[in-house]
DNA sequence: TGACTTAGAGTCATATTGACATTAAGTGAG
DNA sequence: CTCACTTAATGTCAATATGACTCTAAGTCA
């Protein structure tokens, strides 16, 4: 009880912190059907609150650096990953989102390509997740992860979101694998290709997907605003791009 | 140049500045043309930097409130407003923002019915602007304006926006003023009623707005997810409706 | 060689949209 | 009282978009 009145009036003195976090999307093949779900990297807490539990990469906003260079960074640092989009998703300031002070997050959220996911260097303490699976996390960042997985789906079903989550070619029956994935349900596979072939961003190469068991897929390429980290079709005139977190 | 050597050290070891804003737009009769436009509320700075430019109306977050109770407050204190819709827009932190300390804004967004825009208590320091015609603003508030413009076109293009810039109960063709007004361009009257009408949200009463010269026109009602502050399409599950905030 | 698998093109009925015409119901002028 | 005028409200039609489905193409594999 003293105990508590204590922290309440230190509470009121102390600035509210700020943190960055970023929920990071990627494709990986699910372990039985082998068919591309959704997964998120997450990192242990090593300190108290929630001591051992699983968290959102993140950390403190460091003085010299904007909101996206230092979730760039954190992710860089703490998952080793370099991301393929990276855009805000909210900033989140309840009260009682942290037990010993108050805390007000600015989250990102990010899409990283399969082949660069399969460098991150896990470990006890980072560890990638199904995101239609996850235990219960330290903080509010269940909800951070579901409001997370909301603004994807919405921006998937009229973006042109998807193609961040491939390499530089891919056939157009791996877009609409992304997008079952991602939405959750069956897709009419001559409908799809319909539709983006009706895209102008999408434009076929003459190369053409070897290795498989059928007839050979044409393999297409993305030539719309190109897959720039933060690039995206609202002006947030604030947040320019920044050279040095470009992909590759 | 000495003095600016100490501000950057300085700046090195403060922790940056929280503040909250908030862009509020209201539609009002222009003043040649008597049709609706787009106006927005602000006030003029009365301290350093920027002392004498008019800027958004804000302030810091205290320590007892949530980020949006701290954007609600603030739109009263400042002009007297209680906004009908209230959203989060973004949070901008780039380094340049203030000069004399690292600033971090959250900014919220606000819808006004037109009758209670004009409650404001207007004063030397506080005035009433066109959105499509606003000089030099404060700080960077002027490309905030411009997103939080774009993010209200955006919504209203596929949103049940429209209804909290009006009264409780409306003609289709107030509605539609609105949309022309926000999207600045016109749209055809009967396809445009065609489409209310085919929305569920929007039912029609048996009363009929009496007083024009012409045939009376039906009055409707908004009867989807209440005229409720932060009412939205999206689960934001960390930033719940304040009961004491509500409209009226 | 033939079964199998996916690519890719095409068909058709239905829904949605934009442009436009027509009738309904009031006001105000002469 | 009647007519011109204004906006409300409904209807028509062509063009376009969408969903369900069929059929042929081009490879692999047994």
């Amino acid at each position: 009880m003293y105990a508590d009145a204590a922290n309440v009036s230190e509470r009121q003195l102390q600035p509210p912190a700020l943190a960055i976090s970023t929920v990071i999307f990627a494709l990986r093949p699910s372990a039985r059907s082998g068919r591309p779900t959704l997964w998120l990297p997450l990192v242990r807490r090593i300190r108290q609150p929630h001591l051992g539990k699983w968290a959102l990469p993140g950390g403190p906003l460091a003085q010299v650096e904007s909101l996206q260079d230092a979730a760039s960074r954190n992710l860089r640092e703490t998952t080793g990953l370099v991301p393929n989009y990276l855009e805000q998703l909210y900033a989140f300031g309840g009260l009682d989102r942290a037990a010993t002070q108050r805390l007000v997050s600015i989250v990102y959220w990010a899409l990283v390509q399969p082949d660069e996911a399969a460098l991150t260097r896990e470990s006890e303490n980072v560890r990638w997740f199904r995101a239609d699976k996850l235990e219960n996390l330290a903080f509010d960042h269940n909800a951070i992860v579901d409001y997370a997985l909301w603004r994807l789906r919405s921006k998937m079903e009229y973006g042109s979101i998807a193609y961040h989550f491939l390499g530089d070619t891919f056939t157009l029956a791996q877009v609409r694998e992304v997008y079952e994935a991602v939405l959750d349900r069956h897709l009419d596979p001559a409908n799809f290709r319909r539709q983006l072939r009706a895209t102008p961003d999408i434009t076929p190469t003459d190369e053409y997907l070897q290795g498989v068991r059928h007839r050979p897929p044409r393999l297409y390429r993305y030539t719309g605003t190109a897959s720039i980290l933060g690039a995206q079709a609202s002006p947030v005139p604030a947040t320019p791009v920044p050279a040095s977190t470009s992909t590759d």
